[in-house]
DNA sequence: CAGAGTTCTGACTATTTGGTCAGCTTTTTC
DNA sequence: GAAAAAGCTGACCAAATAGTCAGAACTCTG
């Protein structure tokens, strides 16, 4: 252990989170075993003690970036109106995570390859965190459904249409690529996609759109 | 290299498929960089000189094993009718693709996996064939919408909802049993998880179930 | 049963990798 | 402006790991 800091100042901080960016990078390519704190030292153009300066261990440096990625994830996904009209509400959540997805690539990628990991490197707490959303969401759902807002759908996998399908979209650098054999996705391909996952979802509940949201 | 075999006897067969099996269950669990030889050795019981004297290297092995996933996958899905109509063509599909996901679990996730990495470990070849399946299937759905016997929709994004939620699945050792706090998946978990995905599917596609399937 | 071919393996090597550390430099503090 | 603290780094190290190899042990065939 070298990194239990003592004090934190403006330019440790920036030092910090230029490691962290590069190890975003270098997470997302490779994932946690295939990730080499060489690699990350030299894309962030320091020496690599330094990367151990700042973070005792790769697996502290993972957290810290898997940490920065569930915040983000969770910050985003918060507010959910139950008063609002399903329709909406579910709208919004896609059009939002499609945003993230857009935004992030790198911290969805990750997100997704810890996932079909098994979370096994996310601690109990964010572990927690992540679980107390979808059930939330899941119970919302049930309530329209008794309410007979919607048509009944198994709440999860429901969930699961939206979340995995736009997961499956944060690989923009790979397969989706080659299926559609484009070298990267345009700001519209997000919103036909966007738009795309709407409908999809909106008829599994028997919904309407609002038309709220893109102007098409 | 010491793996360019001479002859194939049965024993060697064996023990080289006795091999193949742990090297699956090692590299579902921990992906190919964080797979080890010795505990794949150890999983198949032999020395780990014995693994290298089958296979030369750790990507030799990842790529039988990989080969092994894709033929299983080819196989399975191979056969689309397209004077069926949509909905039992769908209908099939899915229920085929949960029944390989309860079968091969390990297959199933090493392919995700994969899939997730960008096919970087994937043969152009094997890259190839899984295209041509997609893009096959996308261009019957495509005649489907044309001719009206199903409503608009983006032939990709539906393979995909199909796709990934199933992929989603797989995953029963991880995030699902975290979500429903179950141990593992039943039989009837998988035939409600497939009637389930049916419904939905079906919906998007503005169709009704035809009621071939289960029974329920 | 002899010998050819195949299978097997313990002991080894080369390399890579995460991590340490002593001492240097820079910045902050009083 | 000097002492203290924080930041930095080249040179190491110990451990792990993929892969090699010489030769022993089997197995099959004529």
């Amino acid at each position: 252990m070298t990194a239990t800091g003592r004090k934190i100042t403006p330019l440790g901080n920036r030092r910090r989170d230029q490691i962290l960016r590069a190890a975003e990078a270098e997470f997302e390519k490779y994932g946690f075993e295939g990730a080499r704190i060489q690699r990350i030292a030299d894309l962030a153009e320091v020496p690599k003690a330094n990367v151990h300066y700042y973070f005792a261990s790769k697996s502290t440096l993972y957290d810290a970036v898997l940490s920065n990625v569930v915040d983000l994830w969770n910050a985003a996904l918060a507010p959910i109106d139950a008063d609002a009209d399903p329709a909406t509400v579910l709208e919004d959540y896609i059009r939002m995570k499609v945003e993230l997805t857009r935004l992030y690539p790198a911290a969805t990628r990750i997100f997704a390859q810890e996932m079909l990991g098994g979370w096994q490197h996310l601690s109990e707490h964010l572990k927690r965190e992540t679980r107390a959303w979808t059930e939330h969401l899941a119970t919302e759902i049930e309530n329209w459904i008794r309410q007979e807002r919607m048509l009944p759908v198994d709440p999860f996998h429901l969930i699961f249409v939206i979340w995995a399908t736009t997961q499956h979209y944060a690989e923009s650098g790979t397969q989706v690529k080659s299926i559609y054999r484009k070298n990267s996705l345009t700001r519209q391909d997000h919103d036909r996609l966007a738009d795309s996952l709407v409908t999809m979802v909106l008829r599994i509940c028997g919904l309407e759109p609002v038309g709220h949201g893109r102007s098409t």
